[in-house]
DNA sequence: ACATATCATTTAACATGTTAAGTATGCCTC
DNA sequence: GAGGCATACTTAACATGTTAAATGATATGT
C-alpha cells in the first residue's frame, strides 16, 4: 500500500531482531537464577572491575541513570552489591559486589558462557568477527558529532 | 578483577549499543509528533499492508503480544487505527490505519527517512549492506531449532 | 456432540525504558 | 564568599518489556 523504506531494510529493526534472537535463551537462564538481564549486566560489569561509580556503571552496562538507580536499589536490598561514599566527591556513589554478589557471578557466569558458545557454534567465527568489527565501527561512526 | 568474556565481545551488548546509537535521533523526532518508537513501528507496518491481524502485527513490528495490546488500545483511542472482527475467526482482530493514521504516517515518514539517510551518510553503503546481510544471516542461524 | 487441546488476545504484576524535573554537591568566577 | 553553572544522582509519571495466568474461540479426536 505504501512505499518508504521496507521494514526489512531498517537498521534499527534488524538490530532489534538480532538482539532478540541472541538473547532468547539468556533470559530464561537468568530467570532461573532470579536475575533479570539488566541486573546481570550490572553484576557482570562490577565483577570485572572491583569498584565503579554509578555514572560509569550506567555507561558500561548501557543503562540510563533512572533505570540504574532502581536496579541498584534492588541489588542492594538483596545484598548483591554495596555502595560506599566517594572519599573526595559526596555526589558520587561507589559500587562493588558483596561476597554474595561475587558468588552469584561465579554461579551464573558459566551458564552465560555456555550460551555464548552456543551462538558461536551456530554462526561461523569468521562472520561473527566481521560482525563485531562492523558493529564497533557503526557505533563509532554514529557517535560522531557531525550534524548533531 | 575477573576473567570471563569481556563485555566488549558480547554480541548482545554490541547489538544493544549499535541500536541505541542508531535510534538516538529517532526518539526525539517521533516525540515531537507525539509518538513513541513502538507506536511508530505499528503505524509503519500497517501503512505497508492495508490490513493485518494482531498476531502478525506483533511479529512484524517485533513486539510481544501484551505490549501490542496496550499500544493498540492507545492508538485506537487516538483514532490512528481501527479494529474489525475477522469474518471467519472470532478470536482475531484485524487492524488497519484510519484516515488520521494514514495522515500522520505521511507526515512522519519523510522525517524518518531523512534520519535513515543521515545514518547512511555516516557509514559506507558497502559496509551497511554487509551488515544487513550478516544480521539477516544471524537471525536465521539463531532461529534454527538445533539444541532447542 | 463432547472432551480436550490449541490458538488469539487480554489481564495482571513487576521490572525496565524514557523524558522531565528535583536535590544535593562541587566548581568557577567575580 | 556569594551567585551561577555544571555534575551526580534520584524521583516522578507514563510507556513498554517480560512472564504467567485468564478468557474466549476454534480445531481435533473419539
Amino acid at each position: 500500500m505504501s512505499e518508504l523504506r521496507n521494514i526489512k531494510h531498517s537498521l534499527p529493526m534488524l538490530l532489534l531482531q538480532a538482539r532478540e534472537a541472541a538473547m532468547a535463551k539468556f533470559r530464561p537462564m537468568l530467570r532461573s537464577h532470579g536475575l533479570t538481564e539488566q541486573q546481570w549486566r550490572v553484576i557482570r560489569v562490577l565483577a570485572s572491575v572491583d569498584t565503579m561509580d554509578a555514572s560509569q556503571l550506567a555507561k558500561t552496562s548501557v543503562l540510563l541513570a533512572p533505570s540504574l538507580t532502581r536496579i541498584l536499589q534492588h541489588l542492594e536490598k538483596q545484598d548483591f552489591i554495596r555502595r560506599d561514599a566517594d572519599a573526595t566527591d559526596q555526589r558520587k556513589s561507589v559500587l562493588c559486589l558483596t561476597a554474595k554478589g561475587q558468588q552469584i557471578y561465579a554461579v551464573v557466569g558459566p551458564d552465560s558462557e555456555a550460551l555464548y558458545k552456543d551462538i558461536e557454534a551456530k554462526f561461523s567465527t569468521e562472520k561473527l568477527n566481521t560482525l563485531y568489527q562492523l558493529l564497533s565501527e557503526l557505533n563509532i561512526a554514529l557517535n560522531m558529532p557531525f550534524e548533531d
